[in-house]
DNA sequence: ACGCATCCTTGATGCAGATCAAACGCGCAT
DNA sequence: ATGCGCGTTTGATCTGCATCAAGGATGCGT
């Protein structure tokens, strides 16, 4: 758990998966090139620490590949998820040389990291970073409102179909692996991560989600392998404004 | 609770009491010169709502003196507030024209509106608009993750004790009323607003305070009036992490 | 094939906070 | 003064989720 992987492919940033949704979307070709020079690339293991909450953090950086997760701990172990981090999230914060959460690999991960430096020298000559990063800002305040609903006001039951939900929408957009309607997808949490991220035990989540298959809203093929026959009907139990989206 | 005042009052920005915490906290003064004639006020009385979510929304606001609250509402009315709204702070997001949440004034409530289309070409011509918001929305996804913590795993007594130290150390910052170490405040919330910002009911609200009171934690003089004798001791009575601030 | 670890499920019980209900205090209009 | 409304307090009871406690399933290293 100590060290991590340098990796030592060098990706054209051309050809990067998260090209056109990352902090980078929105440069133009020599912008994109000056933030070549400044990248590295770095890998982690499922399971393992990238950073400490209260540790030096040197760089910023956007997930390539795998999922990442934040989290805020209370001195007598008390655990609650604050930011689920996919493919083009962007981790760390410019002006800030300490983190300020744990950062956790929860699958293996490829991260494509700048130092904080030259990236925030950067920023201030370079406005279509700082644009994009505003706006990705806005987004992550938005869902994290939504978030303090959902720990809030949300029955136990409410909370687990909100989740799902949640990650069955991200899969749509990207893996789209539809068929008559129905989605597929693989939970990239076990059930202990998602009652951290919901402010549960994972007993509770465990008898929830059997719940939900119980009543058919959800069909299990093992522990991760989830199938949504009705993705209206799972909105309903997470009991979401039903107008759904609100974007732009 | 149709109809605002137009407040008629023209304040010079050099004068202004939010000049250097707000959106335009960077400004220079040509730059400052040209927001000031994009800008206009307008006052809400106490308990007014200032738009309603999914409202068309043609001017974003700086809150100048009062104020103001976030709210998500689920169709079954249950209620939890995402956002507190203090002088300085920003309300809107350039490149949305529709409210995501309800914004309510919870005192009689000042704001600083710029029409929407002026200032996003403001903010495209200006980098230290741009700039600012950035770093006070990255401040305020901080808060809000914290806030998630206090939602998903804190006990009631730990979130009064939370709240109450927010709220104390916010005025310590600038009305300080500092004697002794004591810190005294007016509560700007009902035991209901506090409620839905905590994730809890009123009563519960009131049975905490109430136990706050006994325990000697605070003191309160009327309902609103409070008295924080020793903050350490509340901070600890929060559950946060000792070492306090963790700014920069 | 075996043992062990990790993750997960299920059951029994307990408790913090919700819900239901009543009454108090204070400001305000008549 | 009187009565009314709103915010608040306090009490009695209920309940959803936590906690405590056993197993079951799957995968991995030997």
């Amino acid at each position: 758990m100590a060290h991590h992987d340098l990796n030592v492919l060098h990706q054209q940033c051309g050809d990067c998966p998260i090209r056109h949704r990352a902090v980078c979307a929105r440069c133009e070709s020599d912008e994109l090139a000056r933030l070549e020079e400044i990248k590295y690339y770095r890998s982690y293991q499922a399971g393992q620490t990238v950073i400490w909450s209260g540790d030096r953090m040197d760089f910023v950086a956007s997930v390539v590949t795998g999922i990442a997760t934040l989290t805020q701990t209370m001195e007598d172990g008390r655990r609650q998820m604050v930011g689920l981090l996919l493919p083009s999230d962007f981790v760390g914060r410019p002006g800030r040389d300490k983190a300020a959460y744990d950062v956790t690999a929860t699958t293996d991960l490829v991260m494509c990291c700048f130092r904080k430096k030259p990236f925030e020298e950067m920023m201030g000559t370079t406005p279509h970073i700082a644009q994009r990063l505003l706006e990705m800002t806005l987004d992550e305040l938005d869902a994290a409102r939504e978030w303090m609903l959902l720990l809030g006001r949300k029955t136990a039951r409410e909370k687990i179909a909100s989740l799902l939900a949640i990650i069955a929408r991200r899969d749509a957009s990207l893996k789209l692996k539809t068929q008559k309607g129905a989605l597929i997808f693989d939970l990239p949490l076990t059930r202990e991560e998602m009652a951290d991220y919901l402010g549960l035990t994972l007993e509770t989540v465990s008898r929830q989600v059997s719940a939900l298959k119980r009543d058919g809203v959800i069909e299990l093929q093992g522990k991760r392998h989830v199938i949504i026959p009705n993705l209206d009907r799972l909105m309903e139990e997470a009991g979401d404004d039903s107008d759904g989206g609100f974007l732009n």
